[in-house]
DNA sequence: TATTGTTATACTCTATAACTATA
DNA sequence: TATAGTTATAGAGTATAACAATA
């Protein structure tokens, strides 16, 4: 096996590591990934209708319209009439709702100190700087399989 | 934002990013991702009772059932008796299974020279040092979440 | 008794298509 | 006519629980 099947190999248990650690700790308060992106959303834009959502998360409105039911449900989020468009739904968080989302940000912070500690500065740059060429590098392979 | 988090973002973006692509090299050749451990599971095990398939993927029987009907329905795998034990089923590649399985080890390959091209060794050793780090920092992570 | 795999049931995420209400 | 969101339907992945056949 070649050094870079060995790196694409870390590279691999490195996402599913990921995966379940962000899963796990979503499921502690009571959301799932597609859910918690819904909330994120919400925390950087603000009460959004549903087809925004549906754009920023690259997903069909019927599948927001799932989504949001679940929050909503749970008591995260509620849909507030738009004032100027009365086809419009905007999701708006609830006091509980912003709660948590903040949680979720605080979380990122949290994870990234776990992750990189006793690294010094230069360190974590470039290590920083290794993974986006490996992002932009494998973003081009979507874009081209795409286009 | 701190130089830590910048390159958390990266690690999400690389993720997302290859989620993508290997979903849809994935469905060109008409398999899901979770179809696909299966498969590769396959060619490193050879034949093998769904139990085992099940332990390996950390996933109910019941889950195996499923994709393994699915595996059947398309052509991939059959289910054999088993010689030495009259409840199992010993899942086991098609002639056609076992070309796609091995397109899947090649399509390994291909992207890991992809990814890294350009790179001089000791980089490409030295960005799978980093990687191999920031694995068993979320794998500890997951385990005292676990545990 | 324990194990292998299944049927029954349910939840989440995802999609397309047809439809309503509004723009 | 076009847009926002819904109902209807479907498929994939996942789970628990109850059960059959076999060990």
């Amino acid at each position: 096996m070649s050094a870079a099947e060995r790196a694409l190999d870390q590279v691999l248990r490195l996402t599913l590591a990921l995966e379940q650690d962000m899963t796990s700790s979503l499921a502690r308060v009571g959301l799932t990934p597609a859910r918690s992106h819904v909330l994120w959303l919400l925390v950087a834009e603000g009460p959004s209708p549903q087809v925004a959502l549906a754009r920023a998360l690259d997903v069909t409105p019927r599948n927001v319209t799932g989504l949001v039911d679940g929050l909503e449900r749970d008591g995260f989020v509620t849909r507030e009439p738009d004032p100027s468009d009365r086809r419009a739904q905007r999701v708006t968080l609830t006091p509980r709702g912003r709660e948590v989302a903040d949680g979720l940000v605080a979380g990122r912070s949290t994870l990234a100190a776990q992750l990189f500690a006793g690294l010094s500065a230069e360190r974590v740059e470039s290590i920083g700087s290794d993974l986006e060429l490996l992002a932009a590098r494998v973003e081009a392979l979507v874009a081209e399989a795409a286009g």
